[in-house]
DNA sequence: CTATGATAGACAATCAGGTTGTCGAAAAAG
DNA sequence: CTTTTTCGACAACCTGATTGTCTATCATAG
């Protein structure tokens, strides 16, 4: 609240920048039959891909350990958005998959965020918004690592 | 990794943005004598102030119980950060205080901070960099909620 | 073909950080 | 002076993570 030092100001409006988007992204997702989601159960769902992946797998993609990786699986199973399945080439491994509902949440998800942008455009101007865009990329790595819940955990 | 779907980027871009110059700043005050401290730390040590507050209000601004607060602080002071002297006017009262080595990584912190800005803006130049802010400024709220870990906790 | 090593996933114990509930002491309000 | 509120402490519990162990299965070297 109030005056924070001026060289702490572009940290923390970068991060309230994804804040009030995650905030309205999941406020529409509850209004549109999903208010169970939770904004670590985007980067989930991202890193299951419409592919699959395993536990496993998804624990390194997350940067969290197999069984962290299995308790948020049974979470989002549980929720009705993944589902596990044998997998018929290696029996050891089951394969976690978005179900209909799951893709549903992912597609939705995306005409939210593009609805934002959009707003946000309205509000800056399409041409600094680009500019916006533009200079984050600059100043961000191109690979996106969705490891984020395993980073917010050291928090 | 790899491709995530356009309208992903936004946020995510944001985020990672925020997260580069967290881990810049940490990793520098772990170079400089601060290798105990995580992100956390710096929003409370921030909420804590050079006037002190109480494990109560701490909480408030945080947004979580007071003993939750009360737990972070007894994390701190045993790092050395912060200090609990009682009362003289409200013998209930505990005064949480910064120490003068929390006094030390909140000015470190701020003059990272600045330095992390200055190499932002030599690579986008002042004023796209300007711009970035301006942008950002209008597009989130004026008030600065330190209660981040407690936004954080319910990823 | 078999023995060995690596991998997938389940189970258990533990830990860290948060929650609620309760309490006594002290302050504030009546 | 009595009652209500507030502060900080303690306890029990929940959740989400961790490490360690175990079995089943696969891959590979002999």
């Amino acid at each position: 609240m109030s005056s924070v030092p001026p060289g702490f100001e572009l940290p923390l409006r970068l991060f309230m920048g994804f804040r009030v988007l995650i905030d309205a992204l999941h406020a529409e997702l509850a209004r549109r039959g999903h208010p169970d989601l939770r904004p670590m159960h985007g980067f989930v769902m991202q890193a299951v891909g419409r592919q699959g992946t395993t536990a496993v797998e998804l624990g390194r993609t997350l940067g969290v350990s197999k069984q962290a990786a299995g308790k948020t699986i049974d979470a989002l199973e549980r929720l009705g958005y993944l589902a596990r399945t044998p997998d018929p080439s290696d029996s050891r491994r089951k394969l976690v998959t978005l179900t209909p509902r799951g893709v549903d949440a992912l597609t939705l998800s995306a005409r939210v965020f593009d609805d934002l942008r959009r707003e946000w455009s309205d509000k800056l101007g399409e041409e600094t918004l680009r500019s916006l865009e533009s200079a984050l990329r600059h100043l961000t790595p191109t690979a996106f690592p969705l490891d984020a819940p395993g980073w917010f955990g050291s928090l």
